[in-house]
DNA sequence: AAGGCACTCAACCGCAGTGGG
DNA sequence: ACCCACTGCGGTTGAGTGCCT
């Protein structure tokens, strides 16, 4: 026990925030080498970060697909329903938002949704007291538990195939969309083209599985796609930092993204006509009261 | 203009889980 | 069965930034 965490020998490992040329170096690497074996990623490329520091700066910033910025209303409902029906397993949370980090999810709830539902929650919750105290507003995971898994929309069985993350587990489809590959996105060429993981772990088990699992496919298929441009402006030594790497999703991309995606839509949102549009999904009341939600 | 405050988000920390030897 | 190396995850921190007074 009390296994030393990797970074504690401290010497000599930087800390804090990434230099562009930091970025290159690690994405060069693992283009070469692909993502994993995060332990000789400093070793072999000479940075001074920890191993544990390399494997974030990838799954949290430059991974491809990855979408920043502003949470779509579609994407907050999701994240409120998830995060009712789930609890903070943010990773599992953002297996069903393919292109958002669970540090991003995670961040997006604590400083936006949280306080919005607590404040939405806070009327619904005066009201529920009179009438249901014991069975309705906790929202919790537990909620759901496994053993109502007859219920149409159990998580049980769809959650397994969507672990791990299905942009980055291309299954190598070829793609009739014209794929302009240049610059840092030929750097993830090689190990694009992997097997992905969960299509070989198909099991089929239920219809909602094989929803999913169709979902899958096409988001590796689409990931495919993803047009990566290289944006290395370097003008007499200095690196353009905002420039530096930046990923950009091709527009055929997101609209094959956003079709497949309705299918899970359909299965989180279908029981709250109406209520997708204001970004709160009726979490107060609606969805965590009702028992056959799911 | 400047100081204080609130907010955001990238990054860190520590623990748990897993698989190989 | 056990140990250990490694990865994954969730909670937390702190630097940067913008707004307000």
């Amino acid at each position: 026990m009390g296994r030393p965490p990797c970074c504690d020998n401290g010497v000599g490992v930087k800390k804090g925030p990434w230099t562009p040329e930091e970025d290159i170096v690690l994405v060069s690497y693992i283009q070469q080498h692909g993502p994993g074996n995060w332990r000789s990623v400093p070793e072999n490329t000479g940075l001074m970060r920890c191993s544990k520091s390399c494997r974030l700066r990838w799954t949290n910033y430059l991974r491809p697909g990855i979408k920043r910025g502003n949470f779509t209303p579609h994407e907050e409902g999701i994240i409120i329903h998830l995060q009712a029906l789930l609890g903070n397993k943010w990773a599992a949370i953002a297996s069903y938002l393919p292109q958002r980090t669970d540090n991003d999810i995670k961040n997006y709830w604590n400083t936006h949704l949280k306080k919005k539902v607590k404040r939405l929650q806070q009327p619904a919750a005066d009201s529920f007291q009179t009438t249901a105290s014991s069975n309705a507003v906790t929202c919790s995971p537990n909620y759901y538990s496994p053993s109502s898994s007859s219920s149409h929309h159990s998580l049980q069985g769809m959650q397994q195939p969507m672990n791990s993350y299905p942009n980055t587990a291309c299954s190598g489809a070829p793609s009739n969309n014209e794929t302009t590959t240049t610059g840092v996105s030929n750097l993830f060429q090689a190990w694009m083209m992997r097997p992905s993981p969960a299509a070989a772990a198909a099991t089929a088990a239920n219809c909602k599985q094989i929803a999913m699992q169709e979902f899958q496919e096409e988001q590796d298929a689409a990931a495919a796609n993803i047009v990566c441009q290289e944006q290395m402006v370097m003008t007499g030594g200095d690196v353009n930092k905002s420039s530096a790497l930046e990923m950009v999703v091709a527009p055929e991309v997101m609209g094959a993204s956003t079709a497949t995606f309705s299918l899970l839509e359909d299965w989180l949102l279908d029981d709250m006509p109406g209520q997708a549009m204001d970004g709160l999904m009726g979490i107060s009341a609606g969805c965590c009261s009702d028992p056959i939600m799911f």
